[in-house]
RNA sequence: AGCCGGUUAGCUCAGUCAGGCCAGAGCGCCAGUCUUACAAACUGGAUGUCGAAGGUUCAAAUCCUUCACCGGCUACCA
């Protein structure tokens, strides 16, 4: 290989020109797909991505998800693991409905006027021309997915998966159609399930309503904050213990404004505590009101329809009033009346839709519901029992899931919209029911043709709760994919998803596999702006990823979203600034070595018994396969900035600031020598072992290094790839396998009295103002007649800036010299006369004695407590011993050195 | 209302589960430097009564109790 010159690689690393690059070829040439591995006996690692919305774009949330999820999977990947991620999106039912009826409207049109069929079609233009946004940035972050198996709920075989799941329930009779309470957002017009609503607080007002009772001799006072709903109200109820009450139970009452007579009735559920004790019951338009009315038999009275408006039931003079007004109204006409007690503030929490905010109405409806509480048995026992899956982080996640299972209901499945999975039941004209999975297994079952399909469609997440099985390949059970990779090895999302996704799937995927859907639950932190906000759209404070990754490199943010893990941040462009700096440090470090590689070749240079080898050798090979070790362990107990940490610190402390300078001298010789070529090719085997560690997490620019390293062939990829027809590739290559016997602590102890020696005198430098350039005479105090070794002396030299480094015992050094005492005890001097100000340097150690003494004082307070040196265990006891004697011996040394200086 | 999490340097966060390395990192700050890869760098430096008050312990950022502030989740208090 020719000798690369400055010209060739620039100074600043160009994060753009290299993403551009590498991923087409990754994906061209097959490198995320687990055909890739070769062994047949490689352990499997899989990874269904939580489907995001095909009308999402990608957010901070997602970038973070999917950095943890690659960093995953290209460590397991390098591990030789038979590894799977697979991608895809859900239809997102509502919001692309919502979607595409706004584009209708645009053009005038309704999805009514295009009918059902036409609609749908539409939609699937839609979704092909705009729709999966967040498919295509994924490319640009780097995700090694799989694309051949890419899905999405609305494939024909996930949609064979949906009708295979909702038939064999409802066969079992775990699915129903009936009436029951559901959430209705008159907005989007369909039943929506509790988990698509959210609950927000709001200032409103509670009203205080008096319904007289038949005779007209007492009145009952009831509180609400709907007191619109009073028109559908069938009873009164009170706590049976409460004795204020105790002789209305039974009587009756007459309802003001509609006159109707309702009885009092006594219920558990009221607290006497609130209000006045009495509660109106609406069962048609609350779902406590709902359940109560079950348990009295109480009739149902609809005075509010599908649009929130009144119906004629609730009355002609508020019928097809808004629920707003007709509010209004209801309370004005009590005030006529006389009988509104009182109106005070009151602080309540109000449902909303969760897509378009608009106030929730809760309705009596027939859908179809799933009886949950019977899916969620076997998970609720796994988790008990055996923990499965486990959570990371454990506290508080299982916890929350375990709660979640213990108290499951009816999930609302039918939404009254066109985009999505048909409900596979038809009625024949008689409305008998038949669900199958075709028409034509639901004709031969009702023994006719004159069949109609039920216009709604499922719930998207009915289709999501699938994604682990689905996308995998059942309902076909001997599916290779199934066989495979099923169950996943973990599942990456944020907390919020825990109920839709998590305890979903692991539902489905126990009840048709009998396994658990995903061993392990990472559950990602929540980014916030830099004033503690939530991002959001609406609020438009978000972070936008893509331009994160414009700014900085999308190496570089994957760092930080990293560390980030599961901890709850807030967002800081800084911390993203200074992992750039860190990239284009790898890229400067490397560009030492390409500049200095001639005759060098990766993989050679540490050849022999690692006894023989210099200490800086032994130490940095130490270091390395510490760090190996460090960072596998910390991906593999998720433990991601731990990692991050590690290779950070090795690469910049270590491998840079100390091992390159510590064989620059060597590797930068003019002339050719199979010395120099031997640390040349240390330096290089040292850097592209650091390439492969930090690979998972920054793909980018260790892939445009390695190509680069003179040597780099199949034979550096991991076995499990040496048969692919591939380029070589980092992304491939064996991730690191740290090797213990090469873990030397003798020899990284040696490394840091080395470097605490340099950075001693450096620091004396510093502190007595010698000029950078000025070198100076290094005295260093012999102990127990070991002298430096000759190379030793000559990095000291180097990195010290000493023109000459003498041993000498202390009686032999000149009077005037700043010393330091280093940890062992052993002191270091430089001799200062004709270089500085003794008036500075006795104040610098006059500073220095005081330090010392001050931890003297708290070591020797601390074993003087007799209870300590008792009850502590006697290492400890021992440590501060030795601690306080070194102290006490460099104090004396600084004493001394004082004293030289003289006064 | 219940449950849970957070509070550590100017900023963003580690460290707390298994108590003991004079409490760490990055950024920022101060001083100096183009020292043959890198000024997005190099060299050195300063910076915290670990939210408050009690308690347990030889020893507490770490364990226990109470409180304060911030945040989240759950809930059929109308």
């Amino acid at each position: 290989m020719l000798p690369l010159s400055l010209m060739e690689i620039p100074k600043t690393y160009d994060p753009k020109q290299a993403e551009e690059r590498h991923y087409a070829r990754w994906e061209r040439e097959g490198c995320f797909a687990p055909e890739i591995n070769e062994d047949p006996n490689a352990p499997v690692y899989s990874i269904v991505i939580p489907p995001p919305n095909v009308t999402g774009s990608l957010h901070m949330g997602h970038a973070l998800q999917h950095t943890i999820m690659d960093v995953l999977t290209r460590y397991h990947r390098m591990k030789g693991h038979r590894t799977l991620w697979l991608p895809g999106m859900d239809h997102a039912g509502i919001s692309t409905q919502i979607m595409v009826e706004r584009q209708l409207k645009k053009e005038g049109a309704s999805r009514h006027d295009l009918g059902r069929e036409k609609f749908v079609e539409r939609v699937w233009r839609w979704k092909e021309q705009y729709g999966g946004q967040i498919l295509k940035q994924m490319r640009r972050e780097g995700a090694s997915v799989d694309w051949s198996r890419e899905r999405f709920t609305m494939d024909e075989h996930l949609s064979r998966a949906v009708r295979e799941f909702f038939v064999r329930c409802y066969d079992e009779g775990l699915i129903y159609r009936g009436p029951g309470m559901i959430s209705w957002c008159p907005k989007d017009q369909t039943a929506l399930s509790d988990l698509e609503v959210d609950k927000e607080s709001q200032a409103g007002k509670l009203y205080y309503l008096q319904y007289p009772s038949k005779g007209g001799e007492r009145r009952v006072t009831v509180a609400t904050t709907r007191p619109e709903t009073m028109l559908g109200d069938t009873a009164v109820a009170v706590n049976p213990s409460d004795e204020r009450y105790a002789d209305l139970v039974g009587q009756t009452l007459l309802l003001p404004i509609v006159n109707r007579e309702i009885p009092v009735v006594a219920d558990d559920f009221v607290d006497p505590e609130f209000g006045t004790g009495a509660v109106k019951v609406t069962p048609a338009h609350d779902p406590a009101d709902y359940a109560m009315g079950q348990r009295h038999n109480l009739p149902m009275v609809k005075v509010i329809d599908q649009n929130a408006r009144m119906t004629a039931e609730a009355g002609a003079e508020f019928d097809g009033l808004d629920r707003y007004e007709a509010r209004e109204r209801v309370v004005q006409k009590f005030e006529e009346l006389g009988l509104l007690e009182k109106v005070v503030d009151y602080e309540f929490a109000i449902t909303k839709c969760g897509r378009c905010r608009t106030v929730i109405e809760p309705l009596v409806s027939t859908q179809w519901f799933l009886k949950q509480a019977e899916l969620g048995r076997a998970p609720l026992e796994l988790i008990r029992e055996k923990h499965e899956p486990r959570f990371v982080p454990e506290a508080p996640y299982e916890k929350v899931y375990t709660d979640w299972l213990e108290k499951l209901y009816d999930w609302t499945l039918s939404r009254q919209l066109w985009w999505g999975h048909r409900i596979p039941a038809w009625y024949d004209e008689a409305g008998r029911v038949f669900v199958a999975r075709t028409e034509e297994e639901a004709r031969a079952k009702a023994g006719t043709d004159n069949l109609r399909q039920d216009p709604d469609v499922l719930d998207t997440w009915f289709s999501s709760a699938l994604w682990p099985i689905s996308t995998l390949g059942w309902p076909d059970e001997d599916s290779p994919d199934l066989k495979t990779f099923y169950p996943t090895s973990v599942l990456v999302t944020a907390r919020d998803i825990i109920f839709l996704w998590v305890s979903r799937m692991m539902m489905t995927g126990m009840k048709f596999t009998g396994e658990k859907a995903f061993d392990d639950v990472f559950i990602t932190g929540t980014i916030f702006d830099r004033a503690g906000q939530r991002m959001s759209k609406t609020k438009g404070n978000g972070v936008d990823p893509l331009d994160v990754f414009d700014k900085y490199g999308v190496d570089a943010t994957r760092l930080v979203l990293a560390s980030i893990g599961s901890t709850d941040t807030r967002w800081n462009d800084n911390q993203v600034e200074s992992y750039r700096n860190f990239a284009n440090k790898i890229w400067n470090a490397a560009r030492f070595c390409l500049l200095n590689s001639e005759g060098a070749q990766v993989g050679r240079g540490f050849e022999g018994d690692s006894k023989t080898w210099a200490l800086h050798d032994r130490w940095i090979v130490s270091r390395l396969n510490r760090t190996a070790r460090d960072v596998g362990r910390a991906v593999e107990e998720y433990q991601f900035h731990e990692a991050v940490y590690a290779l950070y610190h090795f690469f910049w402390d270590d491998f840079c600031d100390w091992y390159i300078e510590l064989s620059k001298s060597e590797v930068t010789a003019p002339d050719s020598s199979p010395a120099r070529d031997a640390a040349r090719s240390r330096v290089l085997t040292v850097l592209e072992q650091a390439l492969r560690l930090l690979h998972p997490f920054m793909p980018f620019i260790t892939e445009e290094l390695w190509q680069r390293l003179p040597g780099v062939g199949t034979d550096l990829l991991h076995s499990a790839y040496r048969q692919a027809d591939v380029t070589p590739t980092v992304m491939l290559a064996a991730f690191p396998r740290a090797d213990e016997s090469l873990i030397d602590e003798r020899a990284e102890a040696e490394m840091r009295s080395l470097i605490e020696l340099i950075s001693r005198v450096r620091n004396i430098r510093t502190e007595v103002m010698i000029r950078p350039n000025q070198r100076v005479d290094l005295l260093v105090e012999t102990t127990d007649g070991q002298l430096l070794a000759f190379e030793t002396k000559k990095q000291i030299q180097r990195l010290a800036g000493a023109e000459n480094v003498w041993e000498k015992s202390r009686e032999q050094w000149p009077r005037a010299s700043a010393v330091a005492v280093l940890s062992g005890g052993r002191a270091v001097a430089v001799p200062l006369e004709g270089l500085i100000d003794f008036a500075q340097e006795r104040a610098r150690i006059t500073r220095e004695i005081e330090k010392s003494e001050k931890e003297l004082q708290k070591l020797e307070a601390q074993l003087a407590n007799p209870q300590f040196v008792e009850r502590a265990p006697a290492e400890k006891v021992e440590e501060l011993r030795q601690r306080a004697a070194d102290i006490r011996q460099r104090t004396v040394a600084l004493k001394q050195m004082l004293e030289a200086l003289g006064e």
